[in-house]
DNA sequence: CCGTACGCTGTACAACGTACTCCGTACAGA
DNA sequence: TCTGTACGGAGTACGTTGTACAGCGTACGG
């Protein structure tokens, strides 16, 4: 693979060059490609995106694996592509005019929709950037939510990027344990299957506030009635921290 | 694969069977076996873990890549047997009588050297805990670092873990965005290499606000004067965010 | 009309996890 | 002391992965 980081650029941002007129036309769409690579990724749960395989997807596209080499440097851009191309489709709400807490709201809400739409968007690595044009449009939008809040708070533009790094990383903890209870499927089963080895090792003595707060913890988890409280309660403390930069 | 949860678990506490004494006594012990393994990992960067591979690892340990399946069930079960002995080999500070502050701040000082000794650590989903006696010990000392404040903000069992996933988590993503900025080394290079394609899509006009702030956001990352800015500030946040929750 | 650039594919290789089968060891019971 | 058997270890093999390479056929530029 060359890993070419310019050529992955090129791709993302549709810039490749033009690319002569000989020879049979192109029997795919780059689009296409990577519309069926997200269905996939998609149906793949939350591994997804790591588990989405170039044969799986030429098999998907009705194409033999290596076809997808001529649209395609290697796996690694293709996810690159997914990722962005997911960036780029989610809905941005229009919040201008509205208080900062309500337009922080509005993105935090926008992410958990896209971990919803997406689980493997939760696992993508927040520290490795992908550059390309979903993901710009998105670091645009979300950073003018901040509008208002750097002006009353007096956020330079480095502690702007850190104040939007700071939503968007709890937000996607949260989803990340959502989608783990969601994934239990039926709760009881879950621990069930545990119970046997943990009654005989968690030692309430020896772990007093662990087993109470856990059990605590994993009920609420898994109650249908407050199924995003932690969820709730990230983002309270998020606005509440970042409330205390003003004035 | 068996996958058998309570499997899992009796590794994990060590609480197999007794394994009768029939037959040769086994060349290696299991402890070496994890101990080998994180070196392994910790060897492979970021994706340490997830590039584990059984037969490299049996390299190692001079054996056969089959018999390390007498050892452990298989290779999920193995990552977590060297999560679980990451999080047992953390060190944990007695903070008991300091302040709220200082026992939050020291829970997520631990973390983030964690996360540097160990930079796969950062990449565990969160949302799929391990319940080894590692991360057991690690939750009932963290859990403990809540004590003052839960009293004082009157958080209940579920707050007081939500508030300590709260922390864990930015104290995380932190640790990813600082590997990446490590991993970058050059940092020159890292944006020479992308500049090109850059300048000529990335306009201003369209995206003001990332355009400005990513670059002074990615000056500061990497300027060797304020390495961890991202980090204070998030934990800072985190602080006072927890703050107004009392009273 | 040809040469050539290019889309596409079949084959092949190295690496992976792991199921199956066999071998030799060393203890339990006689 | 002898033997049956439980057990640790290893060799082989299968199916999977990403992708390098070489060839084939198509369709346009000259």
């Amino acid at each position: 693979m060359a890993t070419d980081p310019a050529r992955t650029l090129a791709l993302l941002w549709r810039v490749e060059q033009p690319a002569g007129t000989r020879g049979p036309r192109r029997g795919l769409d780059l689009d296409d490609v990577v519309a069926r690579a997200t269905a996939l990724a998609d149906a793949g749960g939350p591994d997804g995106l790591a588990g989405l395989s170039v044969r799986a997807l030429a098999r998907e596209l009705g194409v033999a694996p290596m076809t997808l080499y001529t649209y395609v440097p290697g796996r690694e851009e293709l996810a690159a592509l997914v990722v962005d191309a997911a960036y780029a489709a989610m809905p941005r709400r229009d919040t201008s005019g509205l208080g900062w807490r309500e337009r922080l709201t509005a993105v935090a809400e926008e992410n958990l929709a896209l971990h919803r739409a997406h689980p493997w968007a939760a696992r993508v690595d927040p520290g490795r950037p992908v550059l390309g044009p979903g993901e710009t449009a998105k670091y645009e939008h979300e950073l003018a939510a901040f509008d208002e809040l750097a002006t009353l708070a007096g956020l330079d533009d480095v502690d702007r990027d850190a104040a939007l790094t700071f939503l968007l990383d709890v937000t996607r903890a949260a989803a990340l344990v959502e989608q783990h209870t969601a994934d239990t499927g039926d709760a009881g089963a879950w621990w069930a299957a545990r119970a046997p080895v943990l009654e005989q090792v968690l030692d309430p003595g020896r772990f007093p506030r662990a087993v109470r707060v856990g059990a605590a913890a994993g009920a609420a988890q898994q109650s249908a009635r407050d199924p995003d409280r932690a969820w709730r309660f990230g983002l309270a403390r998020v606005l509440d921290g970042l409330a205390a930069l003003i004035g």
